[in-house]
DNA sequence: AGCATTGATACCCGGCTGGTATCGATCCGC
DNA sequence: GCGGATCGATACCAGCCGGGTATCAATGCT
């Protein structure tokens, strides 16, 4: 199965139209439907239902489809990491959130700098799912996510901490007064909707509140009055002056993770990885000494 | 980059010699080194060092060597997997080493089967490392694997359990009479020196202790008194009665955990790590009490 | 019934892949 | 130091295959 034949397969699906698909592969149809059904018969499998008025993929071609995707990622992805290593620049790019676990990534970066073998490490910031597909298309080689908020299926990942999460809300509101409060309390304010993420695709989920891609955004609309949100505790840290946050005691615990692309045979991510885990238990207890302990997972099969 | 491409360089990276190579591809000399030139070209990448008597990889060469491989494994498996879903055969293939977490496997595969959407599912027994490698190459929705034996890489898991390791001894030896011993007593036994197991690779570390690879081996040579053995303590479930075991407490604990491939976009490989995460604390309390509440994972990105 | 839509087929052309012959450079043995 | 052997690169040729145009066949809509 050659790449092109991939390529054609997976614009067919997605379009489920030959004349179409071959308009955005820019190739003409005819030689378009001989590929697939050159695939179709080396593989000996239909992939394809066709009435002359409608294409369906049959369940081996979703099955391709899905499969496909992944393969022309990892092409993609292995082409960008190629070149990136030619270019004789040795240093590592880690991403991750912006204004997420600012502590935490300056201890790893200090832990990292002491090793003996320690390369540069370039930080990139980024909004959203944006880490994700930097790492998925190998313009990244380790990143900083969270469970459950980000996707790390594909990706070879250590656990370093787990914490709870808080309600931000504008300094003053009633809410604050509270010691705690429960997911029930925050969804029931009505005059402050949730805001809303985008979903790993880029689109956002209906909903009444604001669409937010960072945190700049997300503070100002909740300075605003207009919106709130339920986030990692650990951005307490560097929470603005005019809002307050409180405790959801139901909320789902967040684990902050360090991610890698597998078949990485990279020593100076391995070393990045390791000093990470080393400083993570440390930087955990600062935060919130009361939860040490919780989150150092062992997840290393290299 | 066509997987052709990738096929071709990944022959002469492993051969490090164009001719025997070519050889190896069943094609002549000249197109291969062509068919370099022209990757490299494309690339813009230098990914050998030739010169003229010597074949080297340049770095970015040693980056698409580890890319090409899992892509040309990401496609075949892709090519498999399609194939296995246009049969018809509408069953599960679930892979596990023999002899080890039996009694998980038969509540998981019970508590799945109770499942409204429950399909077939075929048990796979295998040796040493053959379970990863089913896995990955397609042959396999779903394996049952263990931290740190088998490498995780690349499958998206849930953890299942953690136990402690044991010694596995002739009966009447005497550190049966032992309440527990460390990793140290144990190698100390010039008389029974440790069993090897073979890497994933295929295989074996050097050393004394016999080459095995499974407990039906290992089990009949511990008996007649030639090697020793470490293992998860679960295996005492079904030990023979002419052996013995006894708990090795600085031995790093071994977590049972559920893999599958990533991408994997199929509804019944969802149902059945649910049904497994289900029952495995419940399983894991019944064969040690003492150690429930330490395995509970909570990987889940899906 | 007639037309529009859409995928399949027929046929041709050009480029690319693969083959043979050969060159050039390097290493080794005498 | 020289000749032969080794090995990758180059030159050149042939056949296949990927891509294009024209057209057909089947279906659905008016």
């Amino acid at each position: 199965m050659e790449t092109r034949e991939l390529r054609y397969f997976v614009a067919v699906a997605e379009e489920l139209h030959f004349s179409r698909a071959a308009e955005r592969l820019g190739i003409a149809q005819p030689p378009l439907s001989r590929a697939i059904s050159g695939l179709e018969r080396r593989l000996g499998v239909a992939l394809f239902e066709r009435t002359s008025r409608a294409v369906t993929l049959t369940e081996a071609g979703s099955v391709l489809l899905a499969e496909g995707r992944a393969v022309l990622g990892a092409v993609a992805a292995a082409e960008r990491r190629t070149q990136r290593a030619a270019t004789g620049r040795t240093g590592l790019v880690l991403v991750t959130k912006a204004g997420v676990a600012g502590d935490l990534l300056k201890k790893v970066l200090a832990a990292y700098a002491a090793e003996p073998d320690a390369v540069d490490v370039d930080v990139v910031l980024c909004e959203a799912h944006e880490q994700e597909r930097l790492l998925r298309g190998g313009q990244a080689d380790v990143a900083l996510m969270h469970r459950p908020y980000d996707s790390t299926t594909g990706f070879d990942t250590e656990e370093l901490f787990t914490e709870g999460q808080v309600v931000i809300l504008p300094a003053g509101h009633p809410l604050t007064a509270r010691s705690h409060v429960r997911t029930a309390d925050v969804t029931a304010l009505a005059d402050l909707p949730m805001a809303r993420w985008p979903a790993p695709d880029g689109t956002y989920p209906d909903g009444p509140g604001a669409e937010v891609r960072n945190l700049t955004q997300l503070y100002q609309l909740i300075a605003l009055g207009r919106t709130t949100v339920i986030l990692a505790e650990s951005c307490l840290a560097h929470l603005r002056q005019d809002l307050a946050a409180v405790p959801v005691v139901d909320a789902p615990p967040v684990t902050t993770l360090i991610a890698w692309p597998p078949h990485s045979r990279s020593r100076a991510v391995a070393s990045l990885v390791r000093a990470a885990l080393r400083c993570a238990p440390d930087d955990l207890s600062e935060l919130r000494p009361g939860l040490a302990g919780r989150g150092r997972g062992s997840r290393s099969s290299r």
